[in-house]
DNA sequence: GCCTTGGATCGACAGACGTCAACATAGAGG
DNA sequence: CCTCTATGTTGACGTCTGTCGATCCAAGGC
């Protein structure tokens, strides 16, 4: 069950957190693994899951609460439940006959970081004639 | 050419920004208007034109600098930049024979915002057998 | 007017994605 | 061992998405 395929994502500078995404044009390979995680966040029932894993009181979240949420089949809970720890965002564990899904929360705290802007960023002016 | 279909989002609660999605568990319609936002961002043809755009002095970038960085015909590169655009992240205008794209940070921000956790998170316990 | 250049749009096609029913697996409890 | 409940996995199906070539629109220069 914990055989999570972590996403590295192509690491943040040795001196600080996240070269940034909006700072610097981002290279090929680091943006392939940051698009995997986005693409995870990008669908309704991902998102609402995710929502109720990260906000319930206690960490962790039993599938069997997750599923009547919503009008899909156990399923296609599950596979996006699958998703979701592919891309790093969610973990689980098996406690008896149930398993507990909880977040990651290093994962949402790079991509917090990822869409951050530097505090000085330069006044845009407009642009001249391109090359 | 300034038509973007912008996305309005659930809106913040009156007094902060952002309830969140660590915090609570994100309504439907909250979900689908978000998740549109990260589909956009699913994609590391699109996450790095978005990177370029942003971290381009002077806030502004031509088409015509965006196209040749990759290996992909300039109708597929429009076609990224109009995902783009809808999603609300970007906007364009046109100055004479070429387009500028510009990056719009409320976006990200309110990005940043939704993946940030609050300070007092609580410890997590493990639960106890589900309802 | 015509031609050229920069971008957007259209139509088509292969591959990826969300969904389900059916089946498989893991514990708990007889 | 057998059965029941809770989850994960598989295979199939329709839809969405990324990509291209062809075409169209806008602005400039002749």
């Amino acid at each position: 069950m914990s055989n999570q395929e972590f996403v590295v994502l192509g690491q943040d500078g040795p001196g600080g957190c996240c070269p940034g995404l909006l700072t610097a044009p981002l290279a090929e390979d680091q943006a392939t693994e940051l698009a995997k995680v986005f693409k995870a966040l990008g669908d309704p029932v991902r998102l609402r899951l995710l929502s109720m894993i990260a906000s319930r009181a206690g960490g962790e979240v039993c599938v069997c609460d997750l599923t009547p949420a919503f009008d899909l089949s156990q399923p296609t809970i599950s596979h996006h439940l699958k998703l979701l720890r592919e891309a790093g965002l969610i973990a689980s564990e098996r406690r008896g006959t149930w398993v507990f899904y909880r977040l990651l929360p290093e994962m949402t705290d790079r991509l917090a970081g990822i869409l951050t802007r530097p505090a000085g960023e330069p006044l845009p002016e407009p642009a001249q004639a391109p090359s």
